[in-house]
DNA sequence: AACTATTTATAAGA
DNA sequence: TTCTTATAAATAGTT
């Protein structure tokens, strides 16, 4: 579906990676979505990007209601598998990976925080310094539209306290005239 | 896509449905296997049809490990701590933990890169600003050190390469000399 | 983020 | 179900 035929493996190149996941991760909620109304079915879909970020469907918004129903139902079917003592034997290992991947996100994390810096090289700070820069465009930016709602938000209650105001002044008002005629 | 368009609603028609149901589902599976090889992202899909019947996808034919990682992230984002008896069947606490503190890691340094900030409140937002700004002053700073560095050696380099052509500018002026000498 | 040439998916029909 | 085919939709490469 496009200008040239795809091959089934990884996209090597990073930037296009990022974008056609983007695309296709659209279409294919869409689909998610569409099957699911289409054919009454129930949908619960997971993705987890190369990065590690999450995006999910789930029919009535309820993926922990279809997460239940599919343990159910796989429930019988697993019983039958017994534990596997491979992965139970190679689990200090595992450990020690996942042990190694946050060191080593927390070194990063510290680069990103402008700490650490003297183990990077001349080339490495200035790529950093591109990153945090275009980051913190795009920060400012968002910030600018929170702000600007919550602004919005604020001029819209003043305005409704203000005819409420008015409302209660002239009521007010009302009232003394009615008393002045009583008192004639 | 098909010989008319399709409106977003049940089919009611039981039969269509069906086949529909059957046509799109393998359209669905495929597309999920293929985001997932292409983008190496992580997939899983879980569909009941409206009789029941479960259909299901998941990359590396892993259901479990997904549905794991899927329950740590939620987990996490609801900075919540509730073991799931259910999840952590198969692998001891310490690696689920430090599993769930990765998904963390990685959540922060998006921020960190401008990314996901949707999920910020404004005050979220201009904490990390901040934070990032002034990273990136030292960041700035210890660059211009660099450079400066560079420069100087540089400079040094230059400085001694002159000697040394101011030396070999006089040997060859000797030379000549001695040169002229023999002629006469 | 848009555009557009192509490829894919699929609705309807057999 | 499966095959065919006309057509709608998705999307790869490009700007």
């Amino acid at each position: 579906m496009g200008r040239g035929r795809v091959q089934l493996k990884r996209i090597e190149n990073k930037i296009n990676r990022q974008v056609t996941f983007s695309k296709r991760r659209a279409g294919f909620l869409k689909k998610a979505h569409e099957i699911s109304v289409l054919c009454d079915a129930e949908v619960a879909v997971i993705i987890f990007s190369h990065k590690g970020k999450l995006f999910e469907y789930s029919t009535g918004s309820c993926m922990e209601k279809i997460l239940e129903r599919y343990e159910r139902y796989a429930y019988a079917e697993r019983q039958l598998i017994a534990p596997d003592p491979e992965s139970q034997r190679n689990w200090p290992l595992e450990c020690n990976n996942l042990k190694a991947k946050i060191d080593l996100l927390q070194k990063d994390q510290r680069h990103y925080l402008g700490e650490d810096l003297e183990s990077l090289s001349l080339k490495d700070i200035q790529q950093l310094e591109q990153q945090l820069d275009t980051a913190l465009k795009h920060i400012r930016s968002r910030k600018n539209q929170l702000m600007q709602e919550s602004i919005s938000e604020l001029q819209k209650k003043e305005k409704s306290i203000e005819e409420q105001n008015n409302l209660l002044v002239k009521r007010k008002k009302n009232y003394r005239l009615a008393s002045e005629v009583r008192v004639h």
